[in-house]
DNA sequence: ACATGATGTTAGATATATATAACATAATAA
DNA sequence: TTATTATGTTATATATATCTAACATCATGT
């Protein structure tokens, strides 16, 4: 799974602590979604992409590897 | 949350066991997922949202207790 | 009424997301 | 260079999603 979360943060010129500031989680955990290090829970992702301006299939890509 | 994973699997004409099946997870899981008593992860929403031919954010509803 | 299939619900076990703290590295500015 | 800020990266702890099995309830058909 690739997320475009890096991307939405820089343009709206926020850090990855900020960002886990106005989620309420810890700014690793962005970190580690960022790099597909894990996979959120559906309110965690749906927060994230509230707070970027977009939706959570904007802003999570899929792939095949996901599916199995 | 809620969830219209019920209203589509009608449709379907699916049962919570055949859903379960195709997703590959539990039928108990699909049925706490309907009554909304927990939070799946993005990777199970999605999985469950395609074998229902929706997206996430068509299949989810949030309300404003999911951002607090 | 009885049988059967679908769903509800509980309790305990296991897997994994997330928290926490600590330290490393990268980049940038002074 | 040094200082500072942002990010990377571990290791361990805690919370919670999911599994599993078992039994209950509900609906429908016979």
């Amino acid at each position: 799974m690739k997320t475009r979360i890096k991307e939405l943060r820089a343009r709206y010129d926020m850090t990855q602590e900020k960002l886990a500031n106005k989620v309420g989680v810890r700014r690793e955990t962005i970190g580690f979604l960022e790099k597909g290090k894990y996979n959120p829970s559906l309110k965690l992702a749906y927060k994230v992409a509230k707070t970027l301006g977009t939706t959570i299939d904007e802003l999570f890509i899929f792939d095949e590897s996901d599916i199995e």
